[in-house]
DNA sequence: AAGACGAAAGTGGTTGA
DNA sequence: TCAACAACTTTCGTCTT
């Protein structure tokens, strides 16, 4: 594995092309707006931030102030998906009743031939409500939702999910897709809206990767910039900097073998330095997730090596 | 007093015999 | 299977602004 390249961003998105705004961002700034007809939503193609959804069918009798309220109320119809455990064509027996009468002992008996088929059936019920939380916490666009969903699908289909723990399968299903996507979230960033710790999620990813035979190349520090860099509230100046920064050093060969988000912060940290917008060391380690140790050992070293003076 | 610095020991994952 | 290894973290004392 001497030289691991990047492929193509966004290897699986949908094949229509969709149609690509130009107006900015209002979390990142970038000005890579995609508008999803299909989805009817907008979302970022930098941060992978849901900007509106339902633009196409709002209806009359609720407007939505901020996203949160919007992901919810967005939820309520459920559409024909990938994300309905049985694409949304059968109709839900009420197990709990007992008022009928009649058939009632058929019934339970076969129930009872059914149960295994019923308890799995209603574990990927709750798999797929899961994805959906997790999703809408992380406000990821529908698309990922639905890829994840599919993901979800084969690993049932090739009996992996048997014995583990959902919340384990489904967390890393959902790194893996936004990974697979190019707007990768940190470990820690999915460990925070799901049930389990990091161990299980990345035992769980691992598990995945080898059994559904997935490659995935390292994230590149470049995809975790926007977001970053608008948790910090810096502006696209810094952004494009950073980008620019990561840029040179990729290409002499500074980021090899390196955690491309110690990279990523490294380079924040320069380029708001130099554009005038001090953060400190500490507020970029809160919103990536490394240590300041690590971002001043980067930060030397890129400001060494690209002949950077960074004067605090 | 806050921020930056860096040494040293510890952690968890990868690799190669 | 195990030990060596590299990247990163934790901890902590010191220097700088």
């Amino acid at each position: 594995m001497a030289t691991p390249k990047r492929e193509k961003k966004g290897g699986g998105r949908d094949k229509k092309p969709d149609k690509v705004e130009v107006k900015e961002c209002p979390e990142c700034g970038s000005k890579c707006l995609v508008r999803d007809y299909d989805k009817a939503e907008i979302f970022c193609a930098d941060c992978g931030l849901v900007i509106a959804e339902n633009i196409v069918d709002m209806g009359p009798e609720w407007r939505a102030f901020d996203s949160e309220q919007m992901s919810r109320r967005a939820r309520v119809g459920a559409p024909l998906t990938y994300r309905i455990h049985d694409k949304g064509l059968s109709t839900l027996t009420n197990w709990g009743s007992t008022a009928q009468g009649g058939g009632q002992y058929k019934l339970k008996k076969w129930q009872q031939r059914t149960h295994i088929a019923n308890t799995s059936e209603r574990s990927f019920i709750f798999a797929l409500s899961e994805i959906d939380r997790m999703a809408s916490a992380l406000k990821l666009p529908v698309n990922i939702r639905e890829a994840a969903s599919m993901l979800y699908r084969k690993a049932m289909s090739k009996h992996l999910i048997r014995g583990r723990s959902i919340e384990g399968i489904t967390s890393a299903i959902l790194y893996i897709t936004c990974r697979q996507y190019g707007v990768p979230r940190t470990l820690e960033e999915i460990r925070e809206v799901s049930r389990v710790g990091q161990k299980e999620i990345s035992r769980a990813y691992r598990f995945l990767l080898r059994e559904l035979d997935i490659k995935i190349s390292p994230a590149s520090p470049i995809d975790f910039v926007p977001r970053f860099c608008s948790m910090l509230g810096l502006s696209g100046d810094i952004r494009a900097k950073a980008i620019e920064i990561i840029k040179k050093a990729s290409e002499k060969e500074l980021t090899n073998g390196r955690g491309p988000i110690g990279i990523a912060a490294a380079a924040i940290y320069i380029a708001a330095i130099l554009n005038g917008e001090h953060r400190t060391q500490k507020d970029v380690s809160d919103v990536t997730g490394v240590t300041e140790v690590t971002i001043r050992n980067r930060y030397k070293e890129l400001s060494e090596q690209l002949d950077i003076e960074v004067l605090l």
